[in-house]
DNA sequence: AATTATTTTTAGCCTTATCTAAAAAAATAT
DNA sequence: ATATTTTTTTAGATAAGGCTAAAAATAATT
């Protein structure tokens, strides 16, 4: 029999505990079995299982057929797997050489690496960042977020100007697609002008004048400056 | 049927190709069940099986009842293992003050995160640096190392002087004794005297004279002065 | 050479984390 | 209010990696 350190959980356990979280911060509290397996790529009949294991050691609450929350000591594990990952992919860009579309696969691995000192010290080391290199915000070690008010840039009306400060989809492609049009965190952009057939903007970046898709501006969280 | 990229290794399989690899540094070349399964804590039908999986892979070569030796292939899967092992102990004393009796579990973990981007970065970032925090060599992209000529501190004479350069035993009871008498890589040694009875030796380090016992002495590795 | 002891392998079982197919419950539509 | 569709759960299988106990092979003694 294997020895039991206090409530260990195992990387498959976390990984189903980060999902639920991510998907609980979506406004509703009772996360469905189905949209669980869809973000995880597996069958629902596995989540089901594994819900009932998480369950059993008091991280989730779950009544069947209604879908599961965290509880308090689930989304403080879960937090602590996002500030890990978070912290890392700070690490890969800030000291690696990392670009930003490059760093999540292996954040993905270090942010199951267990040491309490390991996650402190890196902290240290970058001094703290408040966000990712995507802008999304890193939990403190209670599990706290600071969130700001950003909002999608497609809200934004004709003339507006904004600041890039985050991204929805975090997906590699996508992100080279900023990339190639001088999109980072940072950035400063205004609307020109929106296409009534297919919602499309002309926005100007850094003095360039390009076009946007609806989905693209879907994606791109900004923070309106004071007009 | 999950998707199996060119000759996936998985985690258990990477221990014990480290396993065998320092089990087979050691002179001979033919490594056995019970060895193996001595070093990794575990039983020898277990290791009977995994030999079996890493043999099918053409990680080892494997006659029944004869032991295993490492192939070519094997043996740059192990030395790539070892590598990030020593690479993160080293990232982890002069980047994140951790001291080398606490840096051996993390790297447990770290050296099996899966980025050639990540270790060629991290490499980069040290500095190339040749050897990790106890003394012992980093295998190169290629796996080759450049072995140093160190001896047991016990196999020294009366008078000699010497440079601690490795230890034999990196637990961290041990390194910890090591750090109360002040004794760390690159400290001055004098063997000021034998004791016949048990081999104890009486040293001067850094003008400081102590008694060290034979256990310590051989677990010391250094590098002879010229006399 | 025969016996005993040790090492290694095999056989069978267990746990974790998956899956498919079928059953049950809940939600939706008629 | 029924019938149909969708979601969720259960039942049964599988693969990886581990274990114990027994069998087989090798090594060491008498
Ligand atoms: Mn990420
Ligand atoms: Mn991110
Ligand atoms: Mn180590
Ligand atoms: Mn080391």
């Amino acid at each position: 029999m294997p020895i039991i350190l206090k409530s260990m959980v195992t990387l498959s356990e976390e990984n189903y505990l980060k999902a639920i979280y991510h998907l609980g911060k979506q406004g509703v509290n009772a996360v469905s079995t189905n949209a669980i397996a869809e973000k995880m790529d597996t069958k629902a009949s596995s989540v089901t299982d594994m819900i009932k294991k998480l369950a059993e050691k008091n991280l989730v609450n779950y009544i069947k057929y209604q879908g599961v929350s965290l509880t308090k000591e689930g989304r403080l594990t879960a937090a602590s797997v996002v500030r890990k990952h978070r912290l890392w992919e700070v690490f890969l860009v800030e000291k690696l050489q990392f670009s930003w579309d490059e760093v999540h696969e292996v954040a993905e691995q270090l942010e199951h690496i267990q040491s309490k000192k390991l996650v402190n010290e890196l902290d240290t080391f970058l001094e703290y960042p408040t966000h990712d290199p995507h802008g999304d915000p890193i939990p403190d070690k209670d599990g706290n977020i600071t969130k700001t008010d950003k909002i999608i840039l497609s809200q934004l009306q004709v003339n507006q100007r904004c600041m890039c400060v985050g991204v929805n989809d975090s997906s590699a492609d996508f992100l080279k697609y900023l990339d190639k049009h001088h999109i980072a965190l940072g950035t400063q952009i205004q609307i020109l002008s929106k296409e009534p057939f297919d919602e499309s903007l002309t926005i100007k970046v850094d003095d360039v004048v390009i076009n946007i898709s609806k989905v693209v501006a879907n994606n791109i969280y900004v923070k309106s400056q004071t007009l």
